[in-house]
DNA sequence: TACTACATCTCGCAT
DNA sequence: ATGCGAGGTGTAGTA
């Protein structure tokens, strides 16, 4: 593809608020909240409705080099090749992609109101222990959850049968030596503001390294296996037997 | 595009290794860590040499669905329409692409060796406090940096002038409760492994929000204004004057 | 492989 | 605007 038809093309479709596609050689300068070179090499540069720009290279899952949406994006021809300008003065930073080749380009006006529905956050587990307290203890009885009470966010917060708190941290995957300093924090800021010493933390989560547990144990915390529940399994556990053949 | 067309080009060009970006109507399902349902609406599917699928949505800066390298691309044709079936049978994954209309789709082979050299992450800001040790305090004598040590992963690791031992934790953006959580870990388990009291911790950061400074004060730290260096700054300066024109 | 911590993290929510 | 924490986080480094 021609060069000036190329950027004839980009100019027209940004103008547009259209979605451009392009497969080019370039090389790549990058300053902001970090500073960045990469040197000329094939890459797909994805320009979206709102200005955001998204430089991919053709392997691995996350692009090189992107600009937040609302991005000024100019382009000047500089002999044979094209400079594509993407500032964000806001955010004090820009994206300088030297185009030597254009390969081939698409562009096209796309319309998508959809939000995603998703089941098997953190919510969910929270919303299912609420609902579940026995998995926490025998005579765990919740109190609140997710809720801004006046000792900060805690995923589940409840009393035990002896009137002793008990505060419930959650994690959808593995629990790390992260999790129990949050956990601890919580703790520390319950006994705080309640001015007691009489509070637990319990770590809900479907595993947990071994030296999460080992200092989760130090601060006599304790860990609970609960997996994060799924709405959607229905279909799940349907499509899931195209794994088992 | 006519949907069938559309098939062959995508099944040759995935069989290829090529990179292929299309402009669909489609609608998505997803099961895999969470489970995901997003309706009909117009976006972008990329599908890498590695068999990587991302999809976008015509604004915003994150795929709305995305399977990692090494995913397992198939066709099924239905009716009028084109399910794009996507699994990860390690992860227990997969994404079902549902395909109304195909506008538009390009293939081809892009080869890029490169890789990115930044500037201005953690490891330089480590760097640079290990060789501007004053910036930490007059007597700071850095021991080590960055290195996996008997105490762990520790930024900067030193002592003052009393012998007193240093745990210097560095962010390159505003410090949190968060940042304060990892020193206090890394300075008790210094005090454990060392079996001394005298050892106290640093946090450097640009900034620091007012909770965690105090919490950071209430265990005896101290906060170091560090700005993370840049070191390609010598044109990033140049450039930066475009912004003041 | 599991664990740990960074990331130009991004995003949403609440103050 | 800032603070805080989740994320289908992803990725790199290391044991």
């Amino acid at each position: 593809m021609e060069i000036g038809e190329f950027a004839v093309m980009v100019e027209s479709a940004v103008a547009a608020h259209e979605v451009v596609i392009a497969f080019v050689h370039c090389q790549i300068t990058y300053s902001g909240r970090a500073e960045a070179f990469l040197g000329r090499g094939d890459r797909i540069i994805m320009i979206k409705a709102d200005a955001t720009v998204i430089v991919h290279q053709p392997e691995g899952s996350v692009p090189i080099n992107y600009m937040r949406p609302g991005s000024a994006i100019d382009l000047e021809r500089i002999d044979e090749h094209l400079m594509m300008h993407v500032r964000n003065d806001k955010e004090h930073s820009f994206l300088d992609i030297e185009i030597f080749r254009a390969y081939d380009a698409a562009s096209r006006r796309l319309d998508d109101g959809q939000k995603q529905d998703l089941a098997g956050n953190e919510r969910d587990m929270s919303d299912w222990i609420r609902d579940n307290p026995a998995c926490i203890g025998a005579d765990f009885k919740p109190i609140s959850r997710e809720e801004q009470t006046d000792v900060g966010f805690i995923d589940v917060f409840g009393h035990d049968g002896t009137g002793r708190l008990v505060v419930v941290e959650c994690k959808r995957i593995t629990a790390s030596l992260m999790a129990v300093d949050q956990l601890r924090r919580y703790v520390e800021r319950v006994k705080m503001i309640k001015g007691s010493q009489a509070v637990t933390g319990v770590l809900a989560a479907p595993s947990i390294t071994p030296n999460a547990l080992e200092m989760l144990s130090s601060w006599g915390f304790r860990f609970c296996r609960v997996e994060a529940p799924k709405r959607l399994e229905r279909w799940s556990r349907d499509q899931k037997k195209i794994f088992e053949y």
